[in-house]
RNA sequence: GUGCCUGUAGCUCAGUUGGUUAGAGCGUCAGUUUGUGGUACUGAAAGUCGAGGGUUCAAGUCCCUUCAGGCACCCCA
């Protein structure tokens, strides 16, 4: 029986041509994290499984956690989302630190669970936090990042749309308003998370069997309708998780960000959201599902036994993120980090080495085709690899020191001294 | 974890109601007199038909099991 060349099931190989995308990729993400000012941060993809088992619930731990008992008889995690990692880092410093805390990274992540479209059992997530801000200014600026994010992307306002909702507000709501028992919560929350995936007969006859009653059941679908913030009962419109929405949403118009909207469907799964929660969804309709989002979290640092720091973050999967990009098109042509493939015309390797380590001095990438195949052959294997430029080295060039650069794109070829050579290169590292 | 669909050359796929030695296109490699590519022509390599078992004189084709992939559910970090 031979080894499978596939990679691990719900995982990917990044050949270089992945590799690059993912580089241009993180590349976008964290110049725009640090234009907020923001600060990359990392930690092992290990953690005890305990700080997971504290602030999840069951299934995720027992089921989609990556697990295993070390040498030492610890139970160990593999990573599933970076939240808990950077609380306790937080936590860890938490008289020390400087607040607010802006931090970033850019962490791959395990899930254990049967992969399907954009969901794998390993991704990679920017993560992206605020510490230490009690304000609305930090959900604000942690939407205004997602936001500038896509923007960065080349995406338009209308490609996508982030819908905003409250934690709060949907305790209240649920609770206070409609006076629903803990079932009848648990179970409509469960429903109008589903909101966008089901038909409208569905969740209507879900609704009404649940709520069982009519009055109730019809405000519900009113308010979900019609993502307007003046629907809500007169009762709690002036309740402050009402008021922080209509700020929120101000402000958010008022920056810039035109994609927002109140939406009462929005949820989120983890159970630490405790404030303003939203999503970002594509606006292609037959990409549904919900490709990424965050929330106030503000009770996760106190896990760790510190006094609690008000917190918001989002995190963003590079799969949802690359099949956002993909269908709107914005991913731009990427050539080879490779400038110019070196081709050696006769006996002439050892005495072409001189010329290649001054261009490479010159901040030219140069590689040389040591295959003494014949030209045409080797002409070819570069153009395959996507390389922009051949040069030419043999007995006259090295005589003359002029060299014969080849764009292989365009097919010109002109003479050229090894300095006009790497100037004529720089200008591609300039504009890259 | 549950359900549905799919596995034939590196890739995309043909392959009749089971019937000789499993095919095509693209790609790869080589050549068309070795200092110049994308075209053209010639030739070659390449498949345990996902794997294992069964039915049959005979299985790529039918049955069972299993593995892998895709999609949906569950869940969502």
């Amino acid at each position: 029986m031979s080894l499978q060349t596939q990679p691990y099931k719900g995982t990917r190989d990044f050949y270089p041509q992945d590799k690059q995308l993912q580089k241009y990729m993180f590349g976008v993400l964290r110049k725009v994290a640090e234009s907020f000012g923001y600060l990359e941060y990392d930690a092992p993809i290990l953690e005890s499984l305990e700080i997971y088992q504290a602030k999840t619930g069951e299934e995720i731990v027992n089921q989609q956690l990556y697990t295993f008992q070390d040498k030492g008889g610890r139970q160990v995690a593999i990573r599933p989302e970076m939240t808990p990692s950077v609380s306790r880092m937080v936590a860890a410093k938490r008289q020390e630190l400087a607040y607010p805390l802006r931090w970033y990274s850019l962490p791959n992540l395990w899930r254990y669970e049967r992969p399907q479209a954009g969901r794998l059992r390993e991704h990679w997530q920017l993560n992206v936090d605020l510490f230490g801000v009690e304000s609305l200014a930090a959900d604000h600026e942690i939407i205004q990042i997602a936001d500038a994010i896509l923007q960065a992307f080349g995406a338009h306002s209308n490609n996508y749309v982030i819908r905003i909702n409250s934690r709060q507000l949907v305790d209240l709501y649920l609770k206070d308003y409609m006076k629903l028992s803990d079932q009848q919560v648990y179970q409509t929350t469960k429903l109008i998370d589903r909101w966008h995936k089901i038909e409208k007969a569905e969740f209507h006859q879900h609704a009404s069997e649940i709520l069982n009653d009519d009055k109730l059941y019809r405000e519900l679908i009113e308010l979900m309708e019609s993502k307007d913030l003046g629907t809500l009962p007169t009762e709690i419109r002036n309740h402050q998780s009402v008021k922080d929405l209509n700020e929120l949403m101000e402000l958010l118009a008022s920056s810039g960000v035109k994609s927002a909207v109140f939406d009462f469907s929005v949820i989120r799964g983890m159970d630490y959201y405790n404030g303003i929660v939203f999503e970002v969804f594509d606006s292609k309709p037959e990409n549904i599902r919900s490709m990424f989002g965050g929330g106030r979290y503000d009770g996760l640092v106190g896990l760790f036994g510190v006094e609690p720091i008000a917190t918001v973050g989002f995190g963003m999967g590079d799969v949802t993120l690359l099949r956002f990009l993909e269908a709107h098109k914005l991913l731009p042509k990427l050539e080879p980090e490779t400038d110019v493939v070196v081709i050696l015309i006769g006996e002439v390797y050892q005495k072409a080495q001189i010329v290649v380590k001054e261009l490479r001095g010159m901040a030219v990438n140069v590689a040389v085709d040591t295959s003494t195949r014949k030209l045409d052959s080797q002409i070819k294997n570069a153009v395959k690899s996507g390389i922009r430029y051949c040069l030419f080295i043999g007995d006259e060039e090295l005589e003359s020191q002029t060299f014969k650069l080849r764009d292989l794109q365009k097919g010109e070829e002109k003479s050229l001294s090894l300095e006009q050579i790497a100037s004529s290169l720089a200008v591609r590292h300039i504009q890259s």
